[in-house]
DNA sequence: CGGAAAATGTCAGCGGATTGTCAGCGACAT
DNA sequence: ATGTCGCTGACAATCCGCTGACATTTTCCG
């Protein structure tokens, strides 16, 4: 599942890549309107979310030249909240969906997921990685077909590992990515977590780069 | 391109029509609630506009009556425009979208046509998960065939759950769901609400899932 | 209206799950 | 060998959700 977010609020952005990635998607983000449109024009997305209030070039004109183009991706478009007129010919202008700012979060993944699903592709929220399973719907984990039950905190480390399996993640970004910038832990903390984890997922799922970081064992 | 508008305001009722066929739709007008229920039930139609406040019968109950029956025509409500648990109950009862009147004919027509692009599946109105019933026409509720009284709120929660069964859904989608953004409540008010939920419906049926939420017992 | 009954919100406190911290240990590489 | 990196188990603090009692609001009905 890829998602393009076209959006040039940083904040706004990064809110969108965070719900959008431990969704399931794989999110690229653009933050201006002539690179979106070159994008998807050449690529492939499953959801584009398209702000429509752009540097460069109108998130409306972007939309128009893509379907033109032939784009089929669906596109969720984000409105500011009384503009009824930028609904309007959003949806005229081929979007499938909008959103009005502001918006929760949930109710933007409860959308893509419709839209993707609706579009025909494989709306699928199961991530599998050799034995281990994970539902990004349901939030839950399986080993072997065996439910596993698991905390938030461990739930995000390995939803984020099996978001970016074909890598090797560093201790550094699981940091980041499971507390902020803010309220920065010990690098300690997150092995204490790791090794949770590996309590419950068995050995082996879990596998340790010394110096580099962790990954799931199906590295090359 | 059939259009069924059910609306007992002339004057709206009019303005609805001119739009409507002037964006390509053959529109049949009906001004009472157990008419309208009579018709959408029978005929077919690629998109029903909806005024809730009918005489005779309600457009909420005609709307689930339809659903009921199994029609399954993309219908759009209109609603009065501070009145939010009409829109939460109208989308509860199988609604596609709203509107909140008064609303600009161009968006009106937009938004019809988003619908018709999309003519999708949608939920039906009885509702099982596990051991628990949800009959949304009746609003009515009960465990393992013995049924079960429970308050307005308690109502939607559960059938909040219940339509979202598939996923675990957070504390505070499920505030914002019960409650508007407007009077927001404290998350301990969801507690209790709960609580006395689950000594109505028995233990087991709403599970917790710390840290994530709550769902229906299906979990997997 | 007005009072009773039902529904719902609030509060304080409990209990357990979750998680960070620490100290010590093992393993790997040079 | 030895210093660094990562692992582990124990412990403590914190957070989260539950409960029962009570207050407040809403609804119902005469």
């Amino acid at each position: 599942m890829r998602a393009l977010v076209v959006e040039d609020d940083r904040r706004i952005a990064s809110d969108l890549e965070r719900a959008l990635s431990s969704a399931g998607f794989r999110v690229e983000r653009i933050e201006d309107g002539e690179t979106a449109w070159f994008r998807g024009g050449t690529e492939s997305y499953d959801l584009i979310v398209l702000d429509l209030g752009l540097p460069r070039l109108d998130g409306l004109t972007v939309l128009k030249r893509w379907r033109a183009e032939g784009c089929e991706s669906p596109v969720l478009i984000l409105t500011a909240r009384g503009a009824w007129t930028e609904r309007v010919e959003g949806i005229d202008a081929g979007a499938d969906d909008y959103l009005p700012k502001p918006f929760r979060m949930e109710e933007l993944i409860a959308r893509a997921r419709a839209l993707v699903r609706r579009s025909g592709g494989r709306a699928t929220s199961i991530q599998q990685v050799g034995d281990l399973l994970v539902d990004l719907n349901r939030m839950s984990v399986a080993v072997s077909g065996v439910p596993v039950s698991v905390t938030p905190l461990e739930y995000r480390l390995l939803s984020y590992l099996t978001l970016h399996r074909d890598r090797t993640v560093s201790p550094s970004e699981l940091l980041e990515h499971l507390y902020g910038d803010d309220d920065a832990r010990d690098a300690n903390a997150l092995e204490a977590v790791i090794a949770r984890l590996r309590r419950k997922v068995g050995p082996g799922v879990i596998q340790t780069r010394r110096g580099f970081g962790y990954d799931l064992g199906v590295a090359g």
